[in-house]
DNA sequence: CAAAATACAATCAGTCATGTATGTTTTTAT
DNA sequence: ATAAAAACATACATGACTGATTGTATTTTG
């Protein structure tokens, strides 16, 4: 996917949704850019986001491409728009996942977060940092909505965890140990750094880290051995 | 880089260097080689491996296309090449960092890694394994060599550190724990999705974690605290 | 019901990458 | 020294993607 050829300022086009308020076709609209976003996705998933093209997105949503140029004149608009839904997606499953307090023993919240990260939006996801790294213009797109996802993550992990409320530095560590660690094996595994077999042993060893990490008094109802 | 449009069997080019011993020619064209695969690489690194195109590689190099494709006649051998050459490096530092024994103290082991997973090497060579993801051709070119790398990579650290020889379950964790944690760290900060911020604490844990890890006959001559 | 807006389709010109074919100069070998 | 071979350069044909333009059917609104 290369971003807007042309120089123009890449507006948010703000004239999409006008004035029509919950009519017909607006929902008609709704429908057809869900469609393109999800359609997105699994391009990048399944063929790279260097080969996610404004003509393979509309075929795999079923859509002709000027019709796609009508939701989203520009590419950007579209990976954009993306973006802040793979954004959604994953702060709804992690929420989903840690709502219920009753499972915040460490190895269902491993086994839970080793599965989202193997799921075609952190795929995504990744897929678009690393294309960011090197494409200025997705670069712009992608950081600051990136920052913005971190943040929230944060926010929503510590109201999610009150029970670490008292020892913020040692829930940072293992926030951040257990992203480094499951986040860096899933892209290890997909691009064959590292042989699958490992992985059961680096979660034990990730779930033990967690609750050598955990304070006493969020060990005593979480902890599990 | 779109690998051979046509599809002729990818071969390995053996006319190559055909009958021409150590002439000055012979010196020439290794010279040259070196040339490119070193401008492939930082083409890989500035552009990313999607954007890494033929022109763009031999612009870097300093050559002409046609000079180039005299060389490497395909962009699928460029790339093999490149990767083999790739490979050889990050072994070479490997060795080099960890064949002084006196030097096997786990903060150095551990800092000398992180200085080599943000290097152009290892830069290049995660961006060369994202593609392959959904990239089959270049999967078929790397993943036997990854293979071969991560054989001969376990070899190496075996033969360096014999000291961990007794307790081979806890080398393998060891090893493991330090690619996924440093490589993951590496790419995360590469692509914003984690803050440099958090890397000191990060790699402090992780000294922690060898040493407690590492059998206590090596402990005695390579833990520090 | 007529006019305006929206959803969607088809086509065009510009750009760029790939592979190949064809020249030109330098090196090697007889 | 001269012919072959290798190193290097130039030019061309093909294909793909991007953005823009133009056209049609459906829906909303006054």
């Amino acid at each position: 996917m290369a971003l807007s050829r042309t120089r123009t300022t890449a507006s948010t086009k703000p004239a999409a949704t006008r004035s029509n308020g919950g009519t017909l076709q607006a929902a008609k609209a709704a429908q057809t850019r869900s469609r393109l976003l999800e359609a997105t996705v699994r391009c990048i998933v399944k063929h790279g986001y260097a080969n996610t093209t404004t003509p393979r997105v509309a075929k795999e949503a079923g859509l002709s491409r000027g019709a796609m140029m009508h939701h989203f004149e520009n590419g950007a608009a579209l990976i954009k728009a993306t973006i802040i839904e793979l954004h959604e997606k994953r702060l709804r499953a992690f929420r989903r996942a840690a709502e219920r307090p009753e499972e915040h023993d460490v190895d269902t919240l491993v086994e839970t977060y080793w599965a989202q990260v193997q799921k075609p939006a952190f795929i995504a996801f990744h897929e678009l940092a690393v294309a960011a790294r090197t494409d200025k213009e997705l670069a712009d797109i992608l950081l600051p909505l990136q920052e913005e996802f971190r943040d929230r993550f944060n926010a929503q992990a510590h109201a999610l965890f009150p029970e670490w409320g008292d020892s913020p530095t040692q829930f940072d560590l293992a926030m951040s140990l257990s992203q480094t660690i499951m986040e860096g094996m899933a892209i290890a595994v997909q691009t064959g750094a590292m042989d699958r077999e490992k992985v059961p042993m680096m979660l034990a060893h990730l779930e033990n880290q967690i609750r050598a990490i955990m304070p006493a008094t969020a060990r005593a109802t979480a902890g599990k051995s």
